[in-house]
DNA sequence: CGTCCACGGGAATTGATGGACT
DNA sequence: AGTCCATCAATTCCCGTGGACG
């Protein structure tokens, strides 16, 4: 993890600002960040918490994935373990897992909430706020997102004083960043300047595919005995890397989406309730359309791996990700 | 219109688990 | 130790809404 990060100052002091009031004892701004994936947003955050818990020990403070952990109490449950470390008997009740997040903050404390737009139940952002000296930064893809989800009643009494937008990562930006990493990992001159460009300009603003084709592609070159990376490996590296990706996030996957993943794989271009049907018979014990369109399907469609198609009425569901794709028979 | 498709709110059920009560 | 109760997550059931289409 570099230090000072690539192009983001702007960014960093906003947050910083944002988070400055604890520096006098007091509750920091409520902080909300949004943009692409692969721009730096999760980055800035935790490094802005870092270098205030530098100037300010020991603030405590806890890291939240809601597209993890979506439900109030799994969001409360998460932090009131992290924020102070305390276990606490697993499924407690959502108002005593507040009650104990009171009582063991002293003074203020923050809470990133990454993904926030994956939250289920939003109500959870009022309880944080009705606990003194919390505060939170939450980041997200799109600001709508959020801003949708929030009912009024909410939304009244939550401030977001600072709205932060992260652009896409030029071409210029990543190749610095890509830069270096491969300086700290790899020594000074393993790869050309010339080919992390490449590898830049093909990850589309990505920095996080950027750099794991930057490591596909020293891998490859050290398999072939090579001290530089040379450019002939560049386009593969980054295929490989995106495939990496894909099969790892397909793994994860449980029997139900894994059967509407292969449902797809076998009959593209499915509208709901056909696909629906087929995964009926390819599931020995299925669940609800209706559970489905709740659970699984989004999360298909989060993880990359599904598309949708607007088709008049109905939905037309696709695979994503590179045509010719061989189905691995492997079974885990 | 009537129908098909998809969406999503909300209530209800089930099963696990921890705590309180006896 | 045994019983009962509360809470939570996961899942199902029921159903009104709304767009598109013939």
């Amino acid at each position: 993890m570099p230090d000072p990060i690539v192009d983001r100052n702007r960014h960093m002091n906003e947050v910083t600002d944002a988070l400055a009031p604890i520096q006098d004892g007091f509750r920091a701004e409520n902080c909300f960040l949004f943009g692409p994936s692969g721009v730096g947003k999760t980055t800035v955050a935790k490094a802005a918490v870092r270098e205030l818990r530098r100037e300010v020990l020991d603030v405590p403070y806890a890291y939240v994935n809601c597209w993890k952990y979506y439900t109030r109490n799994a969001v409360l449950d998460q932090i009131s373990h992290e924020l102070v470390g305390a276990a606490m008997p697993r499924s407690a009740s959502t108002s005593r897992l507040i009650d104990r997040i009171k009582a063991d903050l002293h003074g203020p404390g923050v809470v990133i909430l990454d993904e926030v737009d994956q939250l289920r139940e939003t109500k959870v952002l009022y309880d944080l706020h009705d606990i003194p000296g919390l505060s939170w930064i939450g980041i997200a893809n799109r600001e709508v997102d959020l801003l949708a989800d929030l009912d009024d009643r909410i939304t009244s009494r939550i401030s977001v004083a600072y709205r932060v937008r992260f652009d896409t990562y030029g071409e210029d930006a990543i190749t610095e960043i890509l830069s270096r990493r491969a300086r700290e990992g790899l020594g000074p001159n393993a790869v050309d300047e010339d080919v992390l460009r490449r590898i830049a300009r093909l990850s589309e603003g990505d920095a996080r595919q950027a750099i794991a084709g930057l490591r596909v592609a020293a891998r490859m070159a050290s398999r072939e005995g090579l001290a530089a990376i040379p450019g002939r490996l560049v386009e593969d590296a980054v295929a490989d890397a995106e495939r990496e990706v894909r099969q790892k996030t397909i793994s994860k996957l449980n029997t139900h989406q894994r059967a509407l993943y292969e449902v797809l794989a076998e009959e593209d271009g499915l509208i709901q309730k056909e696909l629906y049907a087929r995964y009926q018979e390819a599931h020995d014990d299925p669940v609800t359309l209706r559970y489905l369109r709740e659970n699984h399907l989004p999360k298909l469609e989060h993880y990359n791996l599904i598309d949708i198609e607007q088709d008049r009425g109905s939905k037309r569901y696709h695979l994503v990700g590179p045509e010719g794709s061989q189905t691995n028979p492997s079974p885990c």
